[in-house]
DNA sequence: GCGCATTACTTGGCTGGCCAACATAATGGC
DNA sequence: GCCATTATGTTGGCCAGCCAAGTAATGCGC
């Protein structure tokens, strides 16, 4: 099969042709490759039972174990408010657990049930066929040069 | 301080380094740099009044003059319902009228107002200001590269 | 003319994400 | 010890987006 994901493929700003030689042509065609990327993300996910951007934060937990919001919200560069909420949903659905951290009544530990390390391989091969969607036809050199340019526009843009 | 932007400045997911040899570097890359790009377009906008994502659907009223909002739905590959409240908004925000569309009294014609057209120069202004952010230290050659390599990522991700 | 599918839009509900304001707890200065 | 400062998290409000369901009007077939 080649994909069974009929649902929700809308045009996605098909060839709208704004600026036609003023500037923003790149930035315009950045928000366009963002969206359709991060759809194409939700549409996986949701196989999953998971939002787009929640993944980042299991993916951390995975990687990192057990570790406070705070931690969270440093190294996934979000906001404290949208951490939390995001943690309260995933401990809604059984994949974290919250629990005040010992030494810091302040703080509060998140960890991953084993309902939320079960999901571990599957938002792995799910990250995998986006990526592999992402760049199919793309050369080696394509995907090292693709690469170099992302890092420096990132470098760009969060220098603020 | 040396820079006069010190109002939300995320770190951005500072060099948070997931996967280290597996699937989705670039997957990571592009939704960090989306992110950064989408968080710096939000704060030029800001200043001008508005929120990411509305300037696309002010620029298409600007291009193409007053239209129905199924135009805009579909040239901007959005939901209806995202669309509504948007225009909405942007109505109160008194950048845009609703008015009946006469000979289908389904659809609703949308169409700046001075205010909005006034905006006009400023949004250009702020998309240039993003461009050259975004593309800043990059030779001719890296943007020709880079267009085409985006081109190519957006149809990869839009074939569905 | 009548009826049904299609189109156009709206509303409710949900997520991610932000800011601002706030309560609580830990820490540092005196 | 005590108080101001800082760190941690929470809540409310707002935005962009999405889906699902519903209303109203158009258009097509018969």
């Amino acid at each position: 099969m080649s994909g069974p994901t009929p649902p929700s493929c809308p045009d996605t700003a098909d060839d709208l042709q704004l600026c036609p030689a003023g500037g923003g042509q790149v930035s315009h065609a950045i928000a366009r490759v963002a969206r359709a990327h991060r759809i194409t993300a939700g549409n996986l996910l949701r196989k999953l039972g998971l939002y787009a951007g929640q993944e980042l934060l299991m993916m951390r937990l995975w990687a990192a174990g057990p570790q406070r919001q705070s931690e969270l919200i440093k190294l996934l560069g979000l906001d404290p408010s949208t951490v939390t909420r995001m943690v309260q949903r995933l401990e809604q659905a059984g994949l974290v657990t919250r629990s005040p951290c010992p030494g810091d009544r302040r703080a509060v530990l998140v960890e991953t049930t084993p309902a939320g390390e079960a999901l571990r391989k599957e938002v792995e091969q799910v990250w995998q066929e986006l990526e592999d969607r992402t760049l199919a036809g793309l050369t080696e050199d394509d995907r090292k040069e693709l690469s170099r340019l992302l890092s420096h526009l990132e470098g760009n843009l969060t220098g603020c």
